[in-house]
Order: structure tokens, then C-alpha cells, then sequence
DNA sequence: TTCAGCAGTCTCTACTCAAGACCTATCGTC
DNA sequence: GACGATAGGTCTTGAGTAGAGACTGCTGAA
């Protein structure tokens, strides 16, 4: 990075070139894949289901204070993005089964690396949310 | 895979301390954390930062799409959360710049894993989608 | 004088989320 | 045969929130 020295230089380079592209929603992964991930529920779902395979009730038992719309819909989106699949069984009541696909699967990885540092910095963000609430901004008048 | 075979232990294991503790919304470094990772500006603010420290309006040309309403809304929120630091420079147009604080910059690395991901599966989860959309739901209906 | 730029704030509209009632089907019970 | 339970959802109805874009106060330049 020429222009001043870079914290992380892989992000950076990418940021420019997805400035250079015009940031195409369509074409940029990050608002289309994150925007998922982020989606409040579908991390947790994708959690959920790493560990074994499970049917409409149980996640919405494992998941208590997700409403069974919202779970539709989470598992929907999933499904349209490959990353679980649904599985119907002509039992007598029809049982459906989701499980992680094998690109899925292959989230598990970043994701707990995302989630170790979620639960490596809490503490920090916790007393950082504190500190900013109770007035203290921790702004820096710097000199011009 | 045999049923109760786990995909991902370590993630699944955490589920079931999370799910132990009651999904405690206060407590889940997940819920708390990754709704922020996800807030679909704030984690393209991070990697904008990433690269150097960045003005306000100079974030504004850098990611086009956004309001200024939700700039400030976005900044503020990582501020509060610790992950930018913002400096006010008294100059004649009082000028502000933001920085990622070392707790911003120890996310870069976990936030470089996911991006890389999406940018791998990004083809695969479009063809998927397209799929999806064209009816093709490929559910399996599983013999009982 | 008028304009442009900086760093925001304010207001108004439109969308989306969440809660919970409801639906269809089958089984077991009375 | 009516009654409720279970399964896997859909529909309706508020309430909250995102986004667009106008507005503010200040300064220096044309």
C-alpha cells in the first residue's frame, strides 16, 4: 500500500478492488455473503447444525426465541444458498430433516474463527460499551 | 454420517453451553457480536479502515451507497464497541478521522478468513441460488 | 455574494421483523 | 365420530428501523 502504511494489506487490497468495480452488490461477496451470515439467525442456525442434523421442531426448540416464520425463512434462504439441504420423509406426519451441505460444511471454519474472537474480545467490547454509555468517549481532541 | 456424529465439535460443543446457559442475549458473544459483524455497513467499514485511518466524508466516497445517516449510525456503534477510535482534529473546518483501535485491527484476521470464504463459495452459492430460483428446490425425499 | 465542502442532524416514508393466530394432515383417545 | 396433539408450516397485524434527502453552522475560495 503505497499511500500510507497498512494495517492488513490482503483487506486492503481487496477494498480497492472492490471500490474499483463500483462495489456491484451482485458482484460483491461480501454484502451478498455477509449480509447472510449477519442475518441474526442464520449463524446460529448454521451453529445448530453443525452439530447433527435436525428437524423443523427441534431447531425451533434448540433455538428458543426464534418464531417459526422467521425459522421458515432463515432455513429458506439457506437452502437457496446451497448451505443446507432438506430432507422430507413420508412418514406419517411428514418429518423434515436439514443438515449442513458440504459448502456448509466448509463455513464451519471461518465462522468459528470469527466466533473465537467474538468470545476472546467480549470482555473488551462489554467494558468498551460501558465506558462509551457512561459518557465517556474516549475521543481525542488532536492537535491540528 | 451417523446421526448424533458431529460435523464440527468444537462449534457444536458451544452450542450446547449456549444453549445450556439459555441463550442469555446479553451473555452470547455471538448474538452480540455478530449482529454487529453483519449490520451490512459495519463490517465494510472495518475493511475500508483497514487500509488507513479515513475522514468522514473521505468513508462516505469510499463506500457509495451508504447514507450519511447510516455512516454515522455505523461508526458510532463501532465506536461504542471499541473498534474505531475517532479523532477531531480542531482545524478551521473541524475535521474527523477514524481509526481502527487494536481490538478493530485483532478482528481483521477472522473477518479475512470469512471474506476469503465467501469469496471461494461465492460462484458455488450463486449457482445454487439460481438453481433455487428456477424451481429446482432439490430437496430429497428420503425413504423412512 | 454566492458557492462549495465538512461533519453531521432531522424528518418522512417504506420496508421488514416479530408475535402469534391459523391451516392441513394424521394419529391416538374417548 | 369429535377432540386434541404433533408436525411443518402460512397469514395477519402492529412496531421498529433503514434510507433518501433536506437542513444546519462554519469556513475559505471565486
Amino acid at each position: 500500500m503505497p499511500r500510507n502504511a497498512s494495517f492488513d494489506a490482503p483487506l486492503a487490497t481487496q477494498f480497492d478492488e472492490w471500490q474499483a468495480r463500483g462495489f456491484d452488490a451482485d458482484a460483491c461477496p461480501v454484502r451478498n455473503v455477509l449480509d447472510r451470515i449477519g442475518d441474526k439467525w442464520t449463524s446460529l442456525l448454521i451453529v445448530a447444525l453443525a452439530a447433527k442434523p435436525r428437524r423443523f421442531s427441534e431447531l425451533h426448540r434448540a433455538v428458543p426465541d426464534i418464531s417459526k416464520r422467521m425459522l421458515t425463512q432463515s432455513l429458506r434462504d439457506l437452502q437457496r444458498d446451497g448451505l443446507v439441504t432438506r430432507h422430507v420423509f413420508p412418514t406419517k406426519p411428514p418429518s423434515v430433516e436439514y443438515r449442513l451441505s458440504p459448502l456448509g460444511q466448509s463455513a464451519l471454519g471461518p465462522l468459528a474463527g470469527l466466533i473465537d474472537w467474538a468470545e476472546r474480545s467480549f470482555a473488551e467490547i462489554k467494558a468498551s460499551r460501558a465506558a462509551f454509555d457512561a459518557g465517556d468517549t474516549s475521543e481525542q481532541i488532536s492537535a491540528a
